[in-house]
DNA sequence: CTGAAAGCGCTTACAG
DNA sequence: CTGAAAGCGCTTACAG
């Protein structure tokens, strides 16, 4: 019942050497002969000793964890995407022996919340931390990385003249944007609207700018009316199909949305008004998001390996925080188009 | 770009008093002048200084870390109530100034990961853990209760002397389960068949005891033929009606799965045959998932509130280890029934 | 190859 | 009300 206590000056005294002895077998040092490291490691086993952890870190290791920050605005999470990269991060972290302390940021730009993450730097509680969900240059994270940490930031920019410390990722968003307009176009769609993503986050960004060159490439003109605001949420997408409309003017023929959430809101609030998809409308989602391949109908999208890039992120930033040497301080993934229900030839 | 590298000493000086007054701000110790505290705090402020995290818990501080421990077999872990759970363990723990570090293990009877969750404790990097998706009476579990960490486990036995250092919570399943015979009785159903979870695991047994009491209650027998194995996964819901259909035997006219992904699996396999949701064979679920009430047919179930459940469990937890007296051991939280379109009268 | 000793940055009795 | 000092459990130059 009693937590067995036991420190290396017990197991120095038990394997009859001194604690350095038993700290460098511990740290793997070469200069321990093996019958004294076996005489050390017996002892260790036998009496289920594990070192302190905050007595190392202490000490000069790493504490060998990475932080985690999710910034999800208010709304409920119950979000199989976070899910997914939470388990991807904890995952591969945890292949190369580091933990993961997850922390949700609600809002990016309470004071409060700011000082709550600053904090979990500065007490030394991580070695780096990955962001999601930020927007892009989040003035927070850019001082953090000012300060020294190693940070990690999916969907953001690299700058000019990137600090040694700092990685980030993204998704070939331009290459997927470019991929529903052709495919739009293909199906002989002239008329194609878009909903817009967050403009404050890269990929907002990004995919609008895609969008626009795609159009011009396929010699479509856009028709401003038809240039939806949203910020990647279900809801947007709902509301900004509400909110066309209510205007009562013409609708496109064909919309691409800029995630599956987005679309999943658009074709909800379509239904509504009797307007089938893609029998009235064609839509277009991004992301291939869990729901898309059971939604009805099976939504076209662009597809996205979310898992693999946190896979990639949480190597780099460890291959960071471990001063090995880097190729690169980005990551850019690819992604390309699955065709399901949701878009028919005009 | 240099981390700023001040201590409590640097601190202590720039403020003119002992190393002894900072810490007693920091810890809000009663006797400290007001005049005192403000200008220690305002050095602090200017600083930037939080405490070292490691160095304030060998001095004898908690880690204010608690661990999550999700058991999963080796399946891909999209699943939208896997992160309902992590995120509201996260949240509630943030709530009480406590981090939360989280922990996949793929296979609860593998040596090395079970050494490697045992680290974890032992390494003091938290101050208790809960697990969730454990056998009942997991091992390795009990062993971690002997050993004497704060240990919070869901779906799980409370022992009959119970430790001060184990809690456990669970949904009221055999309410649940006899609601869902209550209410296909009502229907006229008489010949109703039954998808198991898992038996390992104490929600698949009392859902099973439930079963079989409820139906003595509601005076139909029980088709031994017509009572699958499961084991909570869509696979098992879907494998158990393929294996029900190959052995070309009547079939129930209703069948209560353990919980919503058996159902969706055994409703998927139905689908294969030619077979109809609600029209040829009912099915009613258990737990109300995310994806339930977007499910074609959308799907009767019992509503659970996991992440209300996880928030008590992790204030029971942290009040647990903060010594604080706690009224009971046992967190038991009711279901109840949702009734949406996956069951017909008869 | 190995031990004695300093040091990591805190907290907290202890003494005043 | 406050400081000097011991101690938490490690690691790692340093010396031999």
């Amino acid at each position: 019942m009693k937590k067995s206590d036991i420190n290396s000056t017990e197991i120095a005294r038990l394997a009859g050497v001194s604690r350095s002895t038993v700290s460098r077998v511990i740290n793997n040092y070469s200069n321990v002969p093996a019958e004294t490291r076996d005489k050390v490691l017996k002892v260790i086993a036998e009496h289920n000793y594990f070192p302190n952890a905050s007595a190392q870190v202490l000490a000069g290791k790493r504490a060998r964890t990475i932080g985690l920050f999710l910034i999800e605005q208010g709304r409920v999470s119950g979000d199989i995407l976070t899910n997914m990269l939470i388990v991807s991060v904890i995952e591969h972290a945890s292949e190369h022996g580091y933990y993961v302390l997850t922390h949700i940021i609600r809002d990016a730009k309470d004071t409060e919340m700011i000082q709550n993450v600053r904090e979990i730097f500065f007490q030394r509680r991580i070695d780096g931390g990955i962001f999601i969900g930020a927007d892009n240059r989040e003035p927070f994270i850019e001082q953090l990385v000012d300060e020294g940490f190693v940070i990690g930031v999916v969907d953001q920019e690299l700058p000019e003249h990137p600090e040694p410390n700092r990685i980030v990722s993204n998704f070939n968003n331009d290459s997927g944007m470019k991929q529903t307009v052709a495919y739009l176009s293909g199906l002989g769609h002239t008329q194609i609207g878009a909903i817009n993503g967050d403009m404050n986050r890269l990929s907002g960004r990004t995919k609008h700018e895609g969008f626009k060159q795609a159009m011009g490439m396929c010699g479509l003109t856009i028709n401003p009316d038809w240039v939806l605001d949203g910020d990647f949420n279900e809801t947007s997408g709902y509301e900004s199909i509400q909110a066309l409309l209510a205007r009562k003017i013409g609708l496109p023929t064909a919309i691409v949305a800029a995630n599956d959430s987005v679309a999943f809101g658009a074709i909800r609030a379509l239904k509504e008004h009797g307007i089938r998809v893609p029998d009235d409308i064609s839509i277009i989602g991004f992301d291939d998001h869990a729901l898309s391949e059971k939604h009805h109908p099976a939504l076209t999208t662009i597809r996205v390996d979310m898992s693999e890039m946190l896979k990639r992120m949480t190597s780099f930033l460890i291959a960071l925080i471990e001063q090995k040497p880097l190729a690169m301080k980005e990551i850019t993934m690819e992604c390309s188009l699955v065709v399901r229900d949701s878009c028919r030839r005009i």
